[in-house]
Parts: C-alpha cells; sequence; structure tokens
DNA sequence: AAGTGGTCTAGACCACTTG
DNA sequence: AAGTGGTCTAGACCACTTT
C-alpha cells in the first residue's frame, strides 16, 4: 500500500468529519426531506454502504445509533424503516400518566382524547422565546381533554407555529387517526424525537379545574413540555394541568441491564 | 476449515448464547463482586479479548453498552474504569429537582444536605413487597432535608434493608464525602444503576410541612422512587417531598441527535 | 516511544422472513 | 432459495495520554 489510503477512498480527506457520523447526518437529512418516508424501508445496508463508499460495518454503527433514537426500526429478516410516532410502543414514550395502582413499569392505557378548543392566535413573548419564533407570529392554540378509566384527568393546553403545519384546520385535527406526533409526522413531515418537561405543583385555574372535575383553585401537577425534532430543534410547547389524586407520572431513570 | 467452527472455540457450543452478551454479563459479575473496584481501571481490551477468548470487537461491544448504561467509563489513551457514583455529572442522573430560572438543561446546583432523622425500623409490608423483603425484616429510615439556593426544599425518606449496608450508623453515614449513592458504593460495594420514580401532587405532612416552611396541608410534589441494581433489583425505597414553588422537576424525553 | 481507546474495513457465518 | 439484519472475527490505522 502507497501510504495515507486505506482502500477505497472515504468521503473527503482534509478535516475528516467520522464518517459514521456523515452517514448518520445524511440519513436524518435524508429521513427530514421526505427522500425515506415514515413508514418506509430503507435500502439494505449493502446499498447503504456502496452509496456511501463506506463499509457496511460503519452504516451499521449510524443506523444503530438512529435506533436507539427511535429514529429508524429494525426487523431481521425484512429490513430497516423509518419509525412512525404512531404505535404502541410510541405512544408512551411522551404519555407518562399511568394509574396508580397499575403494575410498576407494566402495559399502560391508551387515553380518550377530546378536542376542546382549537384557534388561531400570535405568540405570546415567553412562547416565542421557547420556539425560537418572533414575537407576535402566528400559531395554533389546541386544548384538549384526556380521560383514562373514562375519567378526564389531563388538560393539554398546546402552541405551535403555523408556519409547521400548513393549512391545518379543526375537522384535519379532529379526524386524525393515530396520536398527534403521528398527525404532525404523517401530514407534515415534523417528527418528534424527544422533549424536555418541567414539572411543578400548581393550583387549577377555573377553566381547567371545570374539566377535569375539581374545585378551582385544587392542587393539580403542571407539566410544560417542548417537543423537539432532530437537532433540538424546538417545535411545539405543551402545557399540561394533571389531576393525580389517582394517577401518577412515572419517569425511569437508566432501567438499564 | 472443517465445518462449523469459526476460527477459535468460543465459550461454549450447544444453546450458544451470545458472545457479546456473556462477556457484558461476566464484567458486571466481576464489578459485583469487587474484581473490578470502582473508580478502577479494567485490562485493555486485546487483554479482555484473550481472557474471554473472543475478538477485540466483541469485547468493545460489551463494554459499549456498559458505558452507554453509566457502569464504564471510557478514557481515549488512558483506559476504561469502573463508574463511581460520586462526581458531578453522576449527582443528576437522580437529582431532577432544579431552579425554575435556569437555563434549559443548562448547569445545575449542588445541594446542601441535612441528616434530619437515623433509626432502625422494620419494612412495613408495601416496604417490603417494594424492595423484595420478607415483611418485618429490618431496615434503615433515614431523613434528609436538602437545601437549594439557601432554602430547604426537599425532604427525603430513605428505607433501605440493613443487610445490604451492615454496620451502616449514624456518624459513617453523616462523614460520607460524597452523595448516598456514593456512599453505598464505596462502602458496601453496592452501584445503583438506575430507578423508577411516580409523582403526584400531595399535601405536606405536618413533618414535611415545618422542615420546608410550609403550612401543613399545603400542596407539594411527592416522588417515589425505587432505586435499582443490576439487573433492575430493587434496592433503596425513597420518598421525597418537594416544595415546588421555585423548583421544578426535570426530565428530558430522549434528548437524541 | 509505548500503551490506550476510537474508527474503519472486509468478509464469514448465523437467524429470520418472505416468496 | 433469496434477501434481510445480527453476530463475530482479524487486522489496519488514527488520536490521545503518559512516561
Amino acid at each position: 500500500m502507497p501510504d495515507s489510503t486505506p482502500v477505497s477512498t472515504p468521503v473527503c480527506r482534509a478535516d475528516m468529519p467520522i464518517l459514521y457520523r456523515v452517514v448518520r447526518r445524511q440519513l436524518i437529512a435524508d429521513i427530514r426531506s421526505g427522500v425515506f418516508p415514515p413508514g418506509g424501508m430503507l435500502p439494505n445496508e449493502t446499498d447503504l454502504a456502496r452509496r456511501f463508499a463506506v463499509s457496511v460495518g460503519t452504516v451499521r454503527r449510524a443506523v444503530t445509533e438512529l435506533v436507539a433514537d427511535n429514529v429508524l426500526v429494525r426487523q431481521q429478516g425484512r429490513g430497516t424503516f423509518v419509525g412512525r410516532l404512531d404505535r404502541e410502543r410510541d405512544m408512551f414514550q411522551f404519555l407518562k400518566i399511568a394509574a396508580r395502582n397499575g403494575a410498576r413499569g407494566g402495559a399502560r392505557e391508551f387515553p380518550d382524547v377530546r378536542l376542546h378548543a382549537f384557534a388561531r392566535s400570535r405568540a405570546a413573548p415567553h412562547e416565542a422565546q421557547a420556539l425560537a419564533l418572533q414575537a407576535g407570529e402566528n400559531v395554533y392554540r389546541i386544548e384538549n381533554v384526556l380521560s383514562l378509566q373514562g375519567r378526564a384527568v389531563i388538560h393539554d393546553r398546546i402552541v405551535i407555529a403555523m408556519a409547521l403545519l400548513p393549512g391545518l384546520d379543526r375537522r384535519m385535527f379532529e379526524s386524525r387517526s393515530g396520536t398527534i406526533y403521528g398527525l404532525y409526522q404523517s401530514a407534515f413531515g415534523l417528527t418528534i424525537v424527544g422533549a424536555d418537561e418541567r414539572l411543578r405543583v400548581d393550583a387549577a385555574a377555573p377553566d381547567s379545574a371545570a374539566l377535569l372535575g375539581l374545585a378551582p383553585g385544587a392542587p393539580v401537577l403542571r407539566i410544560e413540555r417542548l417537543a423537539l425534532t432532530f437537532d433540538r430543534q424546538p417545535v411545539e410547547l405543551r402545557v399540561s394541568i394533571v389531576d393525580t389524586r389517582e394517577f401518577d407520572y412515572v419517569s425511569n431513570l437508566q432501567p438499564a441491564n
């Protein structure tokens, strides 16, 4: 071998940026741009390796990371697919409220969701800041009431830029088949990959109290969630008011091994 | 090559149990048994590969998983070490309370911890069940008050089997240098690798209220945590009462990418 | 210079799914 | 039987840390 060429020529030479990260970035870009749509199957690993001019092992490393992030799904013998925010296993990545009597870490229950309000509005300053928008930018304001075991337990207030969901209307929102994030993904190509949440105790505002069957001012759990897409870009701001008399917020800190 | 032998003979033949998991299990066993003490350095990857009669790549896969679980720590050019539950980066794996004004996901503050009570007692039925103990088994009951920004914010009630921490006494507990989980690990070889938490709103009991400077019955956040060691074995039960007037519980759902 | 982990390759073989 | 991902190997070379 002459000198520094390993075997085949990689992407570039100077400022060599770690191949498997390049591959991963490109896969993410192709998912975002719709080349690989949600639920779609990726080329097999040998093909991907050829396209990127890297070895199969390097492709596997990139794919493995995206699988760990719930972006891709591998199925042995079938192929690798772009993850969808629809199905059971994805629902509870974001819905952390479960019945108190439920088994520890056990199967959880799907909520009944009722749309309470759908409006167009403008972003308040703190909302604009959190969502990286201009102050006063157009946003949707959506309110939902979620019921578990037949009881209204959660009151959600959602704020999201209209620019991200062009043409969304009340009918479209209500007639969705899966989750809200599933709608963002399937109808607008916007994939939620994570969220930051902050929880505290609050006194129920009159509207929340009425919706949840509580006295105004009753103590409730307040969850402020900033949902993120790739590269931690903020997408949606959501405040959930939860009646925790019979339900808990469940959190798993490293369920390793 | 004759037939089924790849190159060198692996651990066993029939019911071949996936080599990198075997290696991982053995590494965990060696950490639990003290062969590799907390903070100690592991043999280099070539040596480990020889010992386990597998390739370096297989060792690397096992080690990589344990690094992801915060059990091992890799340092390029230096070696691989058994993680310690002491340092800054480990503290906030379990302390999720942060000032509301703090930057989102930014650096957090270390608490001042004051021991409020230390007693020997017996496990109540629900405690015994959660901790997989016999009803009435001997336990320590420890209470702490944690302060942030000079204000008492958290009241912790800890229950843990005496059998797991033989000879622990109040002086030893108070004179620890690091965190409580750091003490479990350094003094008793007991490593906490994760926890399940359930949160809800509660009314402050008189003792908690007094300790946190609240009116009795004031709304507080109640966190019930079951801390786990390897193989999800339950170790410690802890109920934290939190005054969330100026502090939040922060949770990150998949901070991917 | 020597030793460590980090990246990447190339290829063998196994396990699973589908036609 | 053909195609997919899953495991494992053996070895090259790079980046970093320490002596």
